[in-house]
RNA sequence: GAGGCCGUAGCUCAGCUGGUAGAGCAACAGACUUUUAAUCUGUUGGUCCUGGGUUCGAUCCCCAGCGGCCUCACCA
């Protein structure tokens, strides 16, 4: 069965109707297009109400008003809607044709862009044509589609009825094409590395496994493309990046989904401090973009995000790890008689056997980093103790301290960057040797030794930077949930078919 | 994993102390040559998420399940 909409029956009639006029309901090649943004320009102070310039657009049916002998249609492309009147007088033979159009129906129109009475733009058609036929009708035609199930289960239906979700993912693509512009310019070179690795690495998260057929191996699908893009250090591209997805075997919430896109680079001969310059200049430019597109604030660069606003103004705040442990967790990071105190007093489990930085990490997480959503400006928490980050280089003089950085936004962890760590006799070591207290898929050891023998050849030193594309995307459009920024979030499958889906969902 | 909220016509939503359901849009039939969510007349359309329980009687109360949203937990 195709449908069990209830209009379906309807709809399949109208098409019946569309085939004995000798028309192919499903349309063909359309040539001579515009766009209806650019159909309107055609449209002046001094356009007669007939028109003058004659356009050809396409788009779908989103009203219909149908007036006996004359039609107002209203289709919608992805530059936005346009008035099309038809009139039985000009299309004659045609208006049979005419009157099978109903809202859904993909359709084109050619005529003069003129207006009506009350000086709306409208194409006065001399011809049209359908171009597909839709068997099931659109969401409500002015409240759209609310249901945020069907919204994420029916991306399509959602980016046809709600605007607001079309200019979402417009706004996606010009902020990763901007991202790109930004990264060639400053001579980086974008590359692709393994998504299914036999050794997972580069981040402490659970892996999805695969299995690949032929070689009869298991693999995993990445969560990092870190251990891959340093190979290409070692091999002389100085500055490379990658805008790819990652995959972590995680619970789901609104800034989680388990594929999620990352903007991973590194660059030669730079450090902490270069990538700091980058991620802010970045950050900062796109936001203004942004700032720019939706008021005109002129030089604020303040961004609503939920009920509140975010100043992305350069320069960024800037915090160290071990002040805000301080303030918030009450004794000096470095007393690590005080940290394993206040740990066991908070109850932490297994204080005693556990290494000092592990605790502190959950010291930070429990008790400075709720604080950090409190920011109405991005700030930059740097410093961090060195067991946490495996991967790091040490500060000059001080080894407990690793150079990395996190950038949080209205609290959120938006970049992470480092001083990469190019040693291969300590990358050997913290390999081997698991933290203590850390389950196994938590912790950074897994022995990669082709990557122990690549930093061998020699890697130079280097900064190195990951930006979470989503929570990006989902600042900079205002948007709460990963899910509205993702075409298709990780749903939980629905074993009965679609409420108004064409075909029964898969059962397998 | 824990808690809170939600699931009613194709869509958007009402539904009183518990008495087997309504509106707008869409659809169908008709009128209409300048509408703007067109309007007007008439009509069709329901497994009230699923399964139990309480009750003379359940959309409503209770329990379990399914799905979603939010908060927390988890999370380089």
């Amino acid at each position: 069965m195709l449908s069990d909409h209830p209009q379906f029956k309807e709809r399949h009639n109208r098409l019946e109707k569309w085939r004995l006029s000798g028309v192919d309901p499903f349309g063909q090649r359309c040539d001579g297009l515009w766009s209806t943004a650019d159909a309107r320009t055609l449209h002046t102070h001094e356009t007669p109400h007939e028109g003058t310039q004659v356009a050809k657009v396409a788009g779908r049916i989103m009203l219909l008003r149908d007036i006996g002998k004359l039609i107002f249609i209203t289709i919608q492309d992805s530059s936005g809607r346009l008035q099309i009147g038809l009139t039985k007088q000009v299309l004659a033979a045609e208006w049979e044709k005419a009157k099978l159009l109903e809202l859904g129906d993909i359709a084109w129109f050619e005529g003069k862009v003129g207006h009506t009475n009350t000086g709306e733009v409208t194409i006065w058609a001399t011809g049209f044509g359908l171009a597909t036929k839709a068997l099931l009708p659109l969401p409500d035609k002015f409240h759209g589609l609310t249901d945020t199930e069907l919204r994420y289960r029916q991306r399509y239906l959602d980016l046809a009825a709600n605007p607001e979700a079309m200019a979402v993912f417009q706004a996606r693509s010009q902020i990763i094409a901007e991202i790109r512009a930004f990264l060639h310019h400053r001579k980086f070179l974008e590359v692709e590395t393994p998504m299914m690795q036999s050794t997972p690495g580069g981040a402490a998260a659970r892996p999805f496994l695969t299995h690949h057929n032929a070689l009869d191996i298991d693999l995993y699908m990445r969560v990092s493309p870190e251990l891959f893009l340093k190979r290409l250090l070692v091999g002389g591209m100085e500055r490379v990046f990658e805008i790819n997805r990652n995959f972590r075997n995680e619970g789901l919430d609104t800034r989680h989904n388990p594929e999620f896109t990352m903007l991973e680079l590194y660059e030669a001969y730079s450090d902490l401090a270069g990538m700091m310059e980058l991620t802010e200049t970045l950050v900062a430019t796109l936001a203004k973009r942004s700032a720019e597109k939706s008021k005109g604030l002129d030089g604020l660069v303040r961004l609503p995000y939920g009920e509140r606003q975010i100043d992305y103004t350069a320069p960024f705040q800037r915090v160290a790890y071990g002040e805000l442990f301080a303030k918030h967790v009450g004794v000096e990071m470095s007393d690590e008689a005080a940290v394993r105190r206040v740990a066991h007093g908070r109850g932490l489990a297994n204080t005693e056997n556990k290494d000092a930085d592990v605790l502190r990490g959950e010291l930070f997480e429990h008790l400075a980093e709720p604080t950090l959503k409190d920011f109405d400006r991005p700030v930059f928490v740097y410093d961090y103790p060195a067991g946490l980050c495996p991967l790091t280089r040490r500060k000059p003089g001080d080894p407990a301290i690793a150079e990395r950085f996190e950038l949080y936004v209205a609290g959120m962890e938006l970049a992470n960057a480092y001083t990469e760590l190019n040693d291969p006799m300590v990358q050997y070591e913290t390999f081997s040797s698991q933290l203590a207290g850390l389950a196994e898929d938590e912790s950074m050891a897994r022995m990669d030794q082709d990557f122990v023998t690549a930093l061998c050849h020699g890697m130079p030193p280097a900064g190195g930077l990951g930006i979470g594309i989503d929570r990006l995307i989902m600042l900079l459009t205002n948007c709460t949930s990963i899910r509205d920024v993702v075409l298709f979030p990780l749903l939980r499958p629905v074993a009965r078919p679609a409420a108004d889906g064409c075909a029964p969902a898969p059962t397998a």
